[in-house]
RNA sequence: CGGAGCGUGGCGUAGUCCGGUAGCGCACUGCAAUGGGGUUGCAGGGGUCGCAGGUUCAAAUCCUGUCGCUCCGACCA
């Protein structure tokens, strides 16, 4: 292992790579495009999960679980769903394996009648089981989630951005009205933003997706968007109403309080272990990670510096009630009594990106202080040990928000408001969001990712399109979008 | 599936053209010193060179086959 990283400015697809392998998130699995999460990915993706899963519940919903294995004509029964999803499916098609000269074999004689497939997302089960539970409007709405793994059989992966198996929630829920369904879609894409912008300390726009970018099955998409370091999107959550298509693919109806029959109303949403890559870059830098206080597994590690074991002795003393102090106020914290010397301690734990590094040594001891350093902008400094907990809860807060406002500082320089198709490319070749207006033509649309590779983000929320043109046919723009390249 | 490349201790690699008993860095183990920004010194352990076959006195190195991986492209709600 070098100790340096790659450089996070000219190839931060490398530096990537390591910090996330280096840090000990995650490793790769052995079968391609897996990916293993080691216990500090894990519980950085817990705290993520913990956050949201606290969000959904105070809204009304809770949890479930539906099964792994799904028939393989459900997938078939929403015309949509199938085509987006056929491409990358993993199908079980035998359910035994035997020896065969001194070989491990697919029994042939195992086939299954109807193969079965492993989902690459639930709406088909899980409409297939509310087509049971549903007959009048009394039985709703359903407001189900579930934290599941999923499987889509990607040709180009990475890790926690784009893996063959990977860990989400996605949220089912089933409505009596159009009105209320597309509340819920909205209320979702709120609760995402909050989690992204609060917590992850990523911001996002908000907006629609077109319908060439649109979820397989969805009559509408809503998704955030949030721009890395290397100024590319990344779509970290989607939230869709689907209409009626899948009660009328899973022939699901409810009585009405006027006893007139009706097909449900649905919507699916998701976000996934993406949002750890997002995070990873999003607020990376040459040094390694830096973690969002309120999601960092450990919010602040202790370094004790010592030389004989008397003065570790001395240390320990000296560090026990403010152990207890940090376990009182709340404090994610980790003691490093490792052997490693200090010097590489610093620079372990800010590859790992822990918010706040606490230094006790033999001279702060003496002078009842201990010196404190942000992971952030690298400042450090001397403080009494009486302040530490108003220090520390200050300091995490401050961490959190100097992130975020970096993010979005970050965004803001390179998101640029565009009039010619020539000022298109240069930006988007050079890296940045374009906000720029649409004439509503999925041709259009299609010409540009051809010739640039860039794609529509979404129409923001707060678009304006008055008095805009179309970037690429000059024609009266329907939309403003936002357009870039995406992960 | 098309184009390129690569498989050598845990990781990263040299050696392959011009066959001759497998080398280096990191990591690991032990001891000692060191310790406020990746600390030194000394002593160790571990690989048969992706796999199978062939040529040869002799193969990591040459030949044939095969498997796997990476990158680029196509694909990616």
């Amino acid at each position: 292992m070098s100790k340096k990283l790659p450089n996070i400015d000219s190839d931060i697809s490398s530096w990537y790579t390591e910090v996330v392998t280096k840090a000990g998130l995650a490793d790769y699995g052995p079968v391609k495009g897996t990916m293993v999460i080691k216990p500090y990915g894990f519980q950085l993706w817990e705290n993520v999960k913990d956050i949201f899963d606290d969000m959904i519940k105070k809204t009304g919903h809770t949890n479930a679980y539906f099964p792994l294995l799904i028939p393989k004509s459900f997938l078939a029964k929403e015309a949509e769903h199938v085509e987006g999803f056929a491409k990358e499916c993993a199908i079980v098609t035998h359910t035994r394996l035997k020896s065969e000269k001194g070989e491990i074999i697919v029994d042939p004689d195992s086939r299954l009648e109807e193969e079965v497939i492993i989902r690459p997302t639930s709406e088909t089960v899980i409409w297939s089981m509310y087509k049971k539970w549903i007959q009048s409007y009394r039985d709703l709405p359903i407001l189900i989630n579930q934290w599941a793994n999923v499987v889509r059989w990607e040709m180009r992966t990475r890790l926690f951005l784009r893996t063959t198996e990977f860990l989400w929630q996605e949220g089912h829920t089933a409505h009596q009205t159009k009105e209320e369904a597309q509340k819920e879609t909205l209320d979702i894409l709120e609760l995402y933003k909050k989690l992204a912008e609060e917590y992850l300390a990523i911001p996002v726009f908000t907006g629609l997706k077109t319908d060439a970018e649109k979820f397989a099955g969805a009559d509408k998409t809503y998704c955030i968007e949030a721009m890395m370091l290397d100024k590319r999107a990344l779509q970290a959550g989607t939230s869709h109403n689907l209409g009626q298509n899948f009660a009328k693919a899973f022939d699901v109806k409810f009585q009405t309080d006027s006893n007139s029959e009706q097909f449900v109303w649905a919507t699916s949403w998701g976000i996934s272990t993406r949002l750890i890559g997002g995070v990873i870059l999003a607020h990376g830098d040459k040094n390694g990670l830096r973690m969002p206080p309120k999601i960092a597994p450990i919010q602040t590690v202790l370094i004790p510096i010592f030389r004989s074991e008397d003065q570790k002795g001395e240390i320990k003393k000296y560090i026990n009630p403010l152990e207890a102090e940090l376990k009182s106020i709340g404090v994610r914290y980790f003691i490093d009594w490792s052997d490693s010397s200090p010097g590489f301690k610093f620079n372990e734990w800010e590859l790992k990106g822990v918010p706040v590094r606490i230094e006790i040594g033999p001279k702060d001891v003496e002078s009842k202080k201990l010196v404190m350093a942000r992971r952030d902008n690298g400042e450090k400094f001397s403080i009494s040990k009486n302040e530490l907990s108003n220090k520390i809860k200050t300091m995490l807060e401050e961490i959190q928000n100097n992130l975020f406002n970096q993010a979005k500082e970050f965004r803001n320089e390179n998101t640029h408001d565009v009039k010619t198709y020539d000022e298109f490319k240069n930006i988007i070749n050079n890296g940045g969001f374009v906000r720029c207006g649409w004439d509503g033509d999925s041709e259009t649309e299609l010409k540009i990712k051809e010739e640039t590779k860039a794609t529509i983000r979404c129409i923001p929320f707060n678009e304006d399109p008055k008095g805009l043109k179309c970037v690429y046919s000059g024609k009266k723009a329907k939309h403003e979008v936002i357009y870039a390249k995406a992960y």
